[in-house]
DNA sequence: AAATTTAATGATATTGGTTATCAATAACAA
DNA sequence: TTGTTATTGATAACCAATATCATTAAATTT
């Protein structure tokens, strides 16, 4: 939304770029940090790059369990998430969606997150 | 769902049921803890009663900003968050939602979790 | 290609929400 | 009343996230 500081292109962000752009899982921060062990790249460096790049509007934000994930599609869209293994799953936001938006109120809506809980496939046994 | 422990009727529990049970606004534990300042209750206390509501289908939770916010509206419901003063609403859930529930996939739906996000009337200005 | 400027880094301390521990207490049953 | 044990409260511990700050290294200027 605000591009207002001049943003370095270090090596770390491009690390942190690479490893969380095309991933569909929703990873924490830790997760995007254990991936990126091997290069010696900083915790604090971690969260400070995903949140700069949440910005700059390449990524967005999903809270389940009092905890951040981070998430590369940024259209709009809803999702699915296992209480028994945690996985997020994207899925498409239903078309009638936006009919269904509470207008009477004076309320200015600037985003919708829809979330559907329950147990995915895997974990149906 | 499950009432398999004997649960005792404390005063601490009377004091943090009284506490939330009738509230709209859907507190955190530390905003229960501070009604109850002048009762001497213990803060993990507070924390145990209100999960343990929860374990008793009296209280739902809401997750915002990485906080726990306690919910005695256990029926399904919508909400309006506002993203300057973080009051959260209680609003109706859309009659047709049920209809754009994703029935095609293998996943077992036990709850829905629908949000609207934006700026409430009174931080309009 | 230096020299300069300063945003970014990484180690680590700190914060804040929440849970675990445990001796003392009190609700409930006998 | 007595015995059992769930609950309490103080506090340590846990964990995600942020703040601090000396150092490093992009980016800009000589
Ligand atoms: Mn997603
Ligand atoms: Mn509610
Ligand atoms: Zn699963
Ligand atoms: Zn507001």
């Amino acid at each position: 939304m605000s591009k207002n500081s001049p943003r370095r292109f270090t090596k770390q962000r491009r690390l942190v770029h690479d490893a969380v752009i095309h991933r569909v899982d929703h990873p924490t921060a830790k997760d995007i940090f254990h991936e990126l062990k091997g290069t010696g790249i900083g915790i604090a460096t971690v969260y400070r790059q995903l949140a700069s790049m949440v910005e700059d509007g390449i990524l967005t934000t999903v809270d389940y369990d009092n905890e951040t994930r981070y998430d590369p599609l940024t259209s709009p869209h809803a999702h699915l998430i296992c209480s028994i293994c945690n996985k997020i799953k994207d899925i498409e936001l239903p078309k009638g969606i936006d009919n269904l938006t509470p207008e009477k109120l004076s309320f200015e809506i600037n985003e919708i997150e829809l979330t559907w809980k329950g147990i995915c496939d895997d974990c149906q046994n």
